[in-house]
RNA sequence: CGCGGGGUAGAGAAGCAGUAACUCGAGAGGCUCAUAACCUCUAGGCGCCGGUGCAAUUCCGGCCCCCGCAACCA
């Protein structure tokens, strides 16, 4: 990535389920960056897609009765959806089961494999009769399984390949604390050098395949296929043509990397460690934000209050889903959302602010026949303190912002009443609202990131003099 | 003493030593360009107990309560 350059991408979701609110939420903050980025006159790429392997997706397949490879295609499809629904501009939607990541997948394996960090050892695992599963140990409620607490745990031992994460560990903190924004917020920087500084253990990086076969073959071994993050974690630099394409690669790495807490330790240590250890340099930044609940509680569809962004952009619009995950949703603390909440949002904002404004903006431009000259919608940059909060990832704070100039529009209004002067002294009333149409245009400019479509419907109804279709009827 | 985050008005959320922002919600006025919208005013808050300071929500100590993580998982 040059001065120039921007590589961005979220994280591949793991096909297992429909596209929830919280990766609705990452995305749209990817989105909103790298739109950003454009305007201000960078190069931007843009990467999402999905994480297709593993031993969940093997055994849901099985279970719906389809292929793996069937299984994936329809989840694919419904994270693609996301692109016209949230109106996406992401550049690239790499599928971890495309050919070229399998194959820039093998060809990390080697290279990591070459300089000596990956070797193969027995390793234990813990196995519950009862379900016929393994069981990690977070899984385990006083060393048995929560669902057979009768049975005995069983210890069995496998053969795979593991990776030497415990080498890199000077070498992550070496680069910690060179790089002091390496992890977005600072708390979680702190987190995970923490994590990193107490000790690093060497990762499986293998299944069996005679147990698990859904996943990228390991190189020159039959018998064993990646593990799935191993294989995932690559996309982000098979994404940008590693490693055939190496000019592409040079002309966007390093990345920016978003993710929710739960993925710190994969993304800001194990993925860095993987990266060092393939002789790469390491990403730009890893950005964490953090999840969402509603009413309280962690969304599952046992307690039915599961959000589905979908539901909400069909009901309220693409804008508005945008809008309420950029501003109402904090960008790195947990947020609760309800369906209530963003309605009150909805109505509290878009339709009686913005709309509003548009509206009555709109109405006396018509009627008083004023115009806003031609080289005034050419011109616009953000403000210094709006272009900091972007570097910053703090998008609602930038949003805050506007909404303070759509509040200060509406006071300006009501101050100088060009309504009522109209009738009196027009010359001074068409002046008063020629001030105020041009400052709607710089407003829906710095909302062009945010709410694209919302922008241009009002760039659109100031140029062409015309009113627009209500812009967020009130619910 | 496993590690970490946090408790600011009904809700969300800034500030982090010197009259406690802002948004939504509530109450009372005003306006009429507008999507029963908009503007003004009002009520209401720093978890508890100590300490340091001229001054503490802000620093220190203790306590209480939430919430993550502890190698599957946005």
């Amino acid at each position: 990535m040059t001065d120039t350059n921007f590589y961005i991408t979220t994280t591949l979701p793991y096909v297992n389920a429909d596209p929830h609110l919280g990766f609705a939420t990452e995305i749209v903050l990817a989105d909103i960056l790298a739109r950003h980025w454009r305007v201000r006159g960078r190069a931007v790429f843009f990467n999402t897609g999905t994480d297709e392997h593993g031993l969940k997706i093997f055994r849901q397949a099985v279970a719906a009765g389809l292929s793996p490879q069937a299984y994936v295609n329809h989840y694919a499809e419904s994270f693609r959806r996301l692109r016209s629904a949230l109106n996406l501009s992401y550049d690239n939607f790499i599928r971890t089961t495309d050919e070229a990541h399998v194959v820039a997948a093998q060809e990390f394996w080697r290279r990591v494999a070459a300089a000596g960090h990956i070797y193969k050892k027995l390793y234990p695992i813990k196995y519950c009769v009862g379900c016929e599963l393994e069981k990690t140990d977070s899984e385990l409620e006083a060393g048995r399984c929560p669902l057979h607490p009768a049975q005995e745990i069983e210890v069995r031992e496998e053969e795979n390949y593991f990776f030497k994460f415990s080498s890199f560990q000077k070498q992550l903190l070496d680069w910690y604390n060179h790089t002091v924004d390496f992890v977005i917020p600072e708390r979680r920087f702190g987190e995970i050098k923490n994590f990193v500084a107490n000790g690093l253990q060497d990762f499986s990086v293998s299944r069996l395949r005679s147990k698990m076969p859904w996943g990228v073959p390991v190189p020159d071994d039959p018998e064993q296929v990646m593990y799935v993050w191993f294989d995932a974690l690559v996309n982000y630099i098979s994404a940008i043509g590693w490693p055939t394409d190496m000019a592409k690669f040079g002309e966007w790495w390093p990345v920016v990397q978003l993710a929710g807490k739960d993925n710190l330790r994969q993304q800001a240590a194990m993925w860095q460690a993987m990266l060092a250890a393939a002789g790469l340099p390491f990403s730009r930044q890893v950005v964490i934000h953090g999840f969402i609940t509603s009413s309280g509680q962690k969304m599952s569809k046992s307690l039915g209050n599961v959000i589905d962004p979908l539901v909400l952009v069909n009901d309220f619009g693409t804008d508005a889903v945008r809008y309420f995950l950029a501003r109402h949703v904090h960008p790195f603390e947990d947020s609760d959302v309800t369906r209530e909440k963003f309605a009150e949002a909805y109505n509290a904002n878009l339709a009686n602010g913005l709309g509003n404004l548009v509206s009555r903006l709109m109405r006396m431009t018509i009627d008083y026949g004023v115009r806003l000259p031609a080289e005034s919608q050419k011109q616009f940059v953000f403000s210094e303190e709006e272009q900091k909060f972007l570097e910053r990832y703090e998008v609602n704070r930038v949003l805050d912002k506007i909404w303070a100039r759509v509040g200060e529009l509406d006071l300006k209004i009501q101050t100088t009443q060009p309504f009522v002067l109209i009738k009196t002294d027009p010359e001074r009333a068409k002046k008063d609202v020629a001030w105020c149409v041009g400052e709607l245009w710089q407003i829906a400019s710095a909302l062009e990131p945010f709410l694209p479509a919302t922008a241009a419907t009002v760039q659109q109804a100031i140029s062409s003099h015309a009113m627009p279709p209500p812009l967020f009827p009130r619910k």
